[in-house]
DNA sequence: GTATGCAAGTTTGCTCAACGATCGCACACG
DNA sequence: CGTGTGCGATCGTTGAGCAAACTTGCATAC
């Protein structure tokens, strides 16, 4: 029996963008883990949309086996939803799981913040202060770039603290927010302010823990803000009929 | 071509040593994972042990398909090291590696501390101080019992708060000290001061959100001070030297 | 005694065909 | 219209198969 080509194998390198930064192959079953998620988290796959494992595979290049595992793994992280029997869809999170994400990601943040108040190096430094322009640049032309790069400093940070495990729960925790935000969320809500990351890396650098955290916080309490999600405890109208609001194209005041 | 007994099938309901909670089928893959995972918390599969794909599978009674995707998703949470083309062993996390696992696990308890004060109710205090009874009883008759219970303590106050998300890292960062804590562990060290269980719970009747996250933050780093863990920031030989000393079976005063 | 090379055996990564179970949908019947 | 049945699609899983990678044991050279 001849062995199929594999196309994925031709492709792999290529799903970065960029060669791999090591020489340690990458498994087949890693890099369509990493396909799908990406395709979730940039939308191609819409949040509610059927992940059929033949089609997913045979778009792939690859064999169901490996299908299954990339689902069974994006379905703890909460990008996919499994139910036996009945196959694997996008993830379409309630607003009662948008909160919990939400309250979880800003206890991480606060954390990343601790961590490294006070702790930055000259090179951090340096690296968030360009990052942070090029959100500005990013910001005056208004495009997907500006959204992109505002998560980009939150990962940025977390892989700063060194911390292997906050780093993969904060990656983990914004790639939901994202999903979330792209159902419930107000267009171009999405992106921080980025003079609030300016004042978070000034009091990282003045090694002011508490006031790190608290900044960082209030900074992600104010993207829920803008993106109606209102914080628990404000249970009212508003909440019951967001949704619905959305779905008919009406914008609350 | 016939099919096979399917032994695991045979063995499923008896995993968790009662009835299923519901109807809904539990996939042979979600039990191989679990059994896996519990054996290595339990300890019956030892930190560094190999963990052959074909082996394991005829122990489980389930094909290499199954064992293969619970490697993976065990290896995502720490509880399994997996290297391309090297196979799976039970993992043996780096003291660098603990100390990361241990301050993630205090920002997130703090998180269950915070979102839990002031909003207990009747039924979850009963329920708390039956459980800490439990654990009195049990620390008198010094056996495994009263460490199962003490981070069943833990879990039974993430589960409370309602968080799914919050929850799931509970466990998954409570999993891997356990790991953690029988490489570095002193004997006798894993569990909790139950009288600090007992003022935590005060504290979260109490509505006091900062007073309860200060006490189970001092609570989880008597843990580690008591398991031979120093925090971070205090480097220094008895770091370097704690591992040899343990496997030349030496004791540091 | 030590280092190196090679062959054989073992394990891993993956594909694929196969089969039973489950589910949704279309159609027939009362 | 409501209900039951049959069928096709999909899911969950198994095991055979194969290539690649790795480990182990043995022979040989220095």
């Amino acid at each position: 029996m001849p062995r199929p080509a594999r196309p994925l194998a031709a492709n792999t390198p290529s799903l970065n963008g960029k060669k791999a930064k090591t020489d340690v192959p990458v498994p087949r079953a890693q890099a369509v883990y990493k396909a799908l998620r990406r395709a979730i988290i940039e939308q191609a796959l819409k949040p509610g949309m059927k992940l059929p494992e033949d089609s997913i595979g045979e778009q792939l290049g690859v064999s169901r086996t490996l299908v299954r595992e990339a689902f069974g793994r994006l379905a703890v992280e909460g990008l996919v939803e499994l139910k036996p029997n009945r196959g694997a869809n996008v993830a379409y999170p309630t607003l009662e799981e948008a909160r919990d994400v939400f309250e979880v990601r800003r206890g991480l943040e606060r954390l990343v913040a601790e961590n490294l108040a006070g702790r930055l190096t000259a090179t951090q430094s340096a690296e968030l202060e360009a990052h942070v322009r090029l959100e500005e640049k990013a910001h005056e032309q208004d495009g997907p770039e500006s959204i992109r790069l505002s998560g980009e400093f939150h990962i940025k940070l977390a892989e700063m603290t060194g911390n292997a495990l906050l780093l993969r729960y904060v990656q983990e925790a914004s790639s939901r927010c994202s999903l979330i935000l792209a159902i419930y969320g107000r267009p171009h809500s999405s992106e921080c302010a980025v003079s609030e990351h300016r004042q978070l890396i000034e009091a990282l650098r003045a090694g002011d823990a508490a006031r790190a955290a608290a900044l960082m916080d209030h900074h992600l309490q104010s993207v829920v803000t803008r993106a109606l999600l209102a914080p628990r405890g404000e249970r009212d109208i508003r909440d019951v009929l967001a949704p619905y609001a959305l779905s008919e194209g009406l914008t609350p005041s």
